[in-house]
DNA sequence: CGCGGCTTTGATGTTCATCAAGTAAAGTGG
DNA sequence: CCACTTTACTTGATGAACATCAAAGCCGCG
């Protein structure tokens, strides 16, 4: 894990996360803010530890996990630069309860949380704004484990394949960012079975896959699994 | 259901939802502000409703729950006065994507959201309590769900039990507030098997039953149950 | 008083997890 | 860089957990 002083003036993210902020603002807090950069695999933030930092993901892409009593691990959510921008309960916690990995190289951005409470306090449109993103976080994560949670397992491999898909990579031909384990952690089923149906998509040349890559060869087919089932 | 003009002044929970805002404030939110009257059974919110209103329970208890596209039901949250101050997504959506009901008689009170949305904006203290307040309520939802389907069908039945009990009624003596198929419909299973593990419960001395009222009988035995399991 | 929804129990079948065993791939140290 | 170890992937066989189906009693309500 590298560290780096970051440049707000050339960050594209900025102005997506921090819009409602002035330049002032905006100026102020880059003093007080610091880029961290990830290679696949490493280990972000650990259960546990303390919230002292206001992350948002600028490039790549992370694995957000609950460890249960067992030590089994349940991902909670994979979240990409565009649709995620803060982690659950780091306004009502101190400690976290999710572990974060990259499972791409990633660059995250940190600010002191009480820096951006003093914004919160002090810059209506931001509060709202940011209240915005993290409702619809929550609400998202909240609504798509509904839904998995009523498929059966082809219809969950199905799910989360045109997930990949459609809101990850824009395109039906991808690599997959995680292993066959970690999907079997996602949409809670073993990692055996996540390999079975997989090769039966194969078979029924739904999908065609060759290690980690994947692509979608019967959209239709795949969409009818997902939704029934 | 019955619409009555509020009376701040005498209301207990006003201190607890707005505990952050100044008598002026309250006064003029005040003027903004009605009461609705539910009788168990009840619908509060229809899924696909125009989200105009800040809502909050002050009385009662209600159910949030999804329809899904063949008409099941899934019940995401049964909501208290005390740990639920708003509805997921009010911050990020123009309709509702949960229905409400009251499963006890039940009193709400409902502000316009402009009114909120203003005090956000010019009451830092305010907009940041209320966003711990969100925050932690929505992270609740998926640890509870999170956990809740690591277990197998015994742990789950046990996990509400001891809920409703801890959480709910404070007390191992109570009544169930919905119906058989509604447990069902809380922790994903069929409405036959939650029968037959309470009944099994019940032989097993454990707990009791008769009719929607429950004691606990044997506390370690069913926190033992919905720990492993 | 009869209808519909809730509750209960038993019998049956399906889905899925577990176990086992082997191959491929990837990381590790000499 | 190659042997070695570990981790990921794959397939089949078995069994357990759970849903579904069926049938009957119960309760509340018009």
């Amino acid at each position: 894990m590298e560290k780096e002083v970051c440049n707000c003036e050339s960050c594209d993210y900025r102005m997506f996360v921090f819009e409602s902020l002035s330049s002032t603002e905006i100026n102020s807090l880059c003093s007080f803010k610091y880029e961290k950069v990830f290679k696949k695999g490493e280990l972000i933030v650990k259960e546990g530890d303390n919230i002292d930092d206001f992350i948002y993901l600028k490039t790549g892409l992370i694995k957000i996990y609950h460890t249960l009593y067992d030590s089994r691990e349940k991902i909670v959510n994979i979240a990409t630069p565009m649709d995620y921008v803060s982690f659950l309960s780091i306004f009502s916690d101190t400690h976290y309860k999710y572990s974060i990995s990259a499972i791409a190289d990633t660059t995250i951005c940190c600010v002191k949380l009480t820096i951006i409470k003093d914004l919160i306090k002090n810059n209506g449109n931001f509060a709202l704004s940011l209240m915005e993103r993290l409702s619809a976080n929550a609400d998202k994560i909240i609504l798509q484990n509904l839904c998995l949670n009523m498929k059966n397992l082809r219809g969950r491999i199905a799910y989360i394949l045109l997930l990949f898909a459609d809101n990850i990579y824009k395109n039906d031909n991808f690599e997959l960012p995680i292993s066959r384990k970690e999907i079997a952690q996602l949409i809670d089923m073993t990692t055996e079975n996540v390999i079975r149906i997989l090769s039966e998509f194969k078979r029924d040349k739904i999908i065609d896959t060759i290690g980690k890559k994947v692509v979608i060869l019967n959209r239709k087919n795949l969409e009818q699994i997902a939704k029934h089932g």
